[in-house]
DNA sequence: ACCTGAACACCGTTCAAGT
DNA sequence: ACCTGAACACCGTTCAAGT
């Protein structure tokens, strides 16, 4: 029988303090000392984990895509219709919003996207691939007969109107806003 | 008979350099000192001409609208049919990315809504309603039947479009995938 | 293995001092 | 009216030193 972990890893700690304040401020407003202070060590302490901002932003967003794809792919395996997937997808960007006005991880980085070292950047675009790709397969089952090209264009449409609508609400603080524009985009036919 | 101006006030060259900047890489990133080197000044004297970073923001922010908003007027009166002003709409977020794979002025600080002083937040939020306003008359000239709150609702969703678009294609450095986001919307009947 | 204090060059901001 | 150098408390980063 192992040791009891009663409490996170400093590197857990870390991380979770740093994805949060991310997910609020953007990756240029993250502050080591912030982090350390949140987490009770000092500044440099952080560094001993991760070497240097990007280092640690690099780590969160690969979670961060790992954790949603993992989520996207239960959603597939329940087995559950076309609809019913998509309006899952659209609601995982809502609870940004519902958790203190927060952004999608990898969107607000995406705005910043010349101030992030490469490695970030690179984390930040297999994110929004992995999503178009996951979007571009659910339409791919629904209409078989649809090029590849255009099964793509569309898939990156959706990413594009929950990635806009969330800016967009996100600046009016109002969940509402999100649910009005989604409403719009679904009356257009986009999730059809 | 006037003195010639042959060089732009300080202010103005301040202001130029700033808008170029933020475009670029977003508020937070956004340094006097930079600013100061590019114009030739020191960053103290930057202050004088904007006493915070802050205030230089919503002097840019405010000026941005003012600009988009005359331009967006005289599409309007120039008496362009309805598609026409909306693909004239689309293309000015086009022409960001054009100019050095840059963002809307307020959809990168949107991004960054939680970091920003009020002012700038303010006029921010201004930009995003005068954008959203503007084409909800677009559309009302439109369709006439439509209840208000659909018709701003659609208008939202159509900025929300253009920006999440915008933030795509920008984390790819590829004009090429906005054109194809903007395709499949026009596909979906966004723009009908 | 993990943490720390101190130093470095950056940042926005302030202010007394210059012209 | 406009500009500046110097100072302040911040920042990411480094590193020698501690346990």
């Amino acid at each position: 029988m192992t040791t009891m972990r009663t409490q996170a890893d400093t590197s857990e700690q870390i991380m979770a303090a740093a994805r949060s304040m991310v997910q609020a401020r953007g990756y240029n407003a993250l502050s080591f000392r912030d982090v350390a202070a949140s987490v009770g060590v000092k500044s440099a302490s952080v560094h001993y984990h991760f070497p240097t901002k990007g280092d640690l932003a690099a780590a969160l967003a690969r979670r961060y895509t790992e954790e949603g794809m993992d989520y996207l792919d239960t959603l597939l395996a329940r087995g559950e219709d076309y609809r019913a997937c998509l309006a899952r997808y659209v609601a995982i960007f809502r609870r940004a919003l519902e958790d203190g006005n927060r952004m999608c991880l990898c969107g607000i980085m995406a705005a910043e996207n010349e101030d992030l070292p490469a490695a970030v950047r690179a984390e930040v675009a297999a994110f929004t691939n992995a999503n178009v790709a996951w979007l571009t397969g659910l339409l791919a089952g629904r209409r078989p007969g649809t090029s590849p090209e255009l099964a793509r264009a569309r898939g990156a449409a959706i990413y594009a109107a929950v990635a806009g609508a969330q800016l967009v609400a996100r600046g009016r603080n109002d969940i509402a806003v999100y649910d009005a524009i989604m409403g719009a985009f679904a009356d257009t036919g986009l999730f059809d």
